[in-house]
RNA sequence: CAAGUAAUUCGCCUUAUCGCUCAAGUUUAAUAUUUGGGAGGAAAGUCCGAACACCAUAGUGCAACAUAGUGGUUAAUGGCCACCAGUCGUGAGGCUAGGAAAAGUGCAACAGAAAGUAUGUACAGGUAAUGCUGUAGUGAAACCAGGCAAACUCUAUGUGGUGCAAUGUCAUGUAUACCAACGUUUGAGGGCUGCACGCUCGAUUGUUGGAGGGUAGACAGCUAAAAUGUGCUGGUAACAGUACAUUCAGAUAAAUGAUAAGGGCUUUUUCUUUUUAGAAUUCUUUUCUAAAAAGAAAAGUACAGAAUUCGGCUUAUAGAUUUACUUGCUUA
């Protein structure tokens, strides 16, 4: 049922983004780095996420959108497991800071260890 | 058949499951659902030329930059086509940095005494005397001469700037020029404070409304056009004209994907089988070598992702494909 990842869950407000970076904290789990933050959203949706690409270390458009891709399709699989008892709504941005190559597996594994650090960190606060 | 030259076309496919985005229809409080569309030959580099938008703009000159045989083509070009010349190649063809050296400045590897403020050596001639004269020698070139403009320069021609993050429309919040109404030196309002009193600042003022400006955001620009395909006509060609058919991405922290299974294609290696040829042999057979075909396994399946739109150029690219031509060999 929460298979889906439509235009409401992605993060595209210039001012929340900024406010993310500045404002929030990290979660680490290599090749990937999350940032997150508490807010409210006007729509009925439990968190917003962007993810991104360093163009430093993928010089073509083409290698940047597909580890884009990638991350993003494991985000749409795996969210239900994380969100679907949570009642904060938070923004997220997810990073990638390696430098090769990767495929779906080792982005769908180390996504869910990020996760699991995510949801022991907020549920210490 | 082999080696090559010039061009052409293509550049993985199918199914299942889960998604993304746009348009249209139906339907809701959010939304849900149906149907249809959804990357390239280079979308790349951003190197030229245009369209379009805004800004600037009397005229002329200088500077800077670009171009450079002749003719044609185009919306335009520094692109493209044809021809001439030079040059490389046996050839098909490739390449060209193809204006000017009697305007001036500068440069010239190797060789050579010296590549212009010079004149050495040897021999010969000549003089009062002297590189004064000739020859030899080096070199592409050795003094009333030439080469180089991928050196400055000169000549001719051309060029305003910024790019869709252009530009236009709407506009929440915050601060506020200006205007109006109301309040206010008989103290409005702010600060200290939970409130009152009190203290203090205080007319460059407070509240409300209008209005302007335009940040977040939204919409337009924004995809039907110098469009694409096929045929015919004109032209050596680039290209032009014409008839018919087609509608073919519009995202914006940026869609066009992920997973699984199967199938193509390619190359090399390994293994198996079959056929042919040759060699050895105990001449039924067996073994070895080479070539071809089939099957199996493994590996590979490129370069690369629209961002206002076109015409070019340049660069990257696994592999496949077709056409024309050249050279060599063989056969008739």
């Amino acid at each position: 049922m929460t298979f889906t990842f439509s235009k409401k869950e992605k993060l595209k407000s210039q001012k929340l983004i900024e406010h993310l970076f500045s404002q929030g904290k990290t979660v680490v789990a290599y090749p990937l780095r999350l940032v997150y933050i508490e807010t409210t959203f006007g729509d009925d949706v439990r968190a917003k996420v962007g993810v991104s690409v360093s163009k430093r270390h993928f010089k073509h458009a083409v290698n940047r959108n597909r580890i884009k891709r990638l991350m993003r399709e494991v985000y749409r699989l795996n969210k239900g497991d994380y969100f679907n008892n949570s009642s904060t709504q938070y923004a997220l941005m997810i990073l990638y800071i390696g430098k090769d190559g990767t495929d779906f597996e080792t982005i769908n594994s180390k996504m869910r260890l990020l996760f699991d650090k995510f949801i022991k960190e907020t549920s210490l606060d």
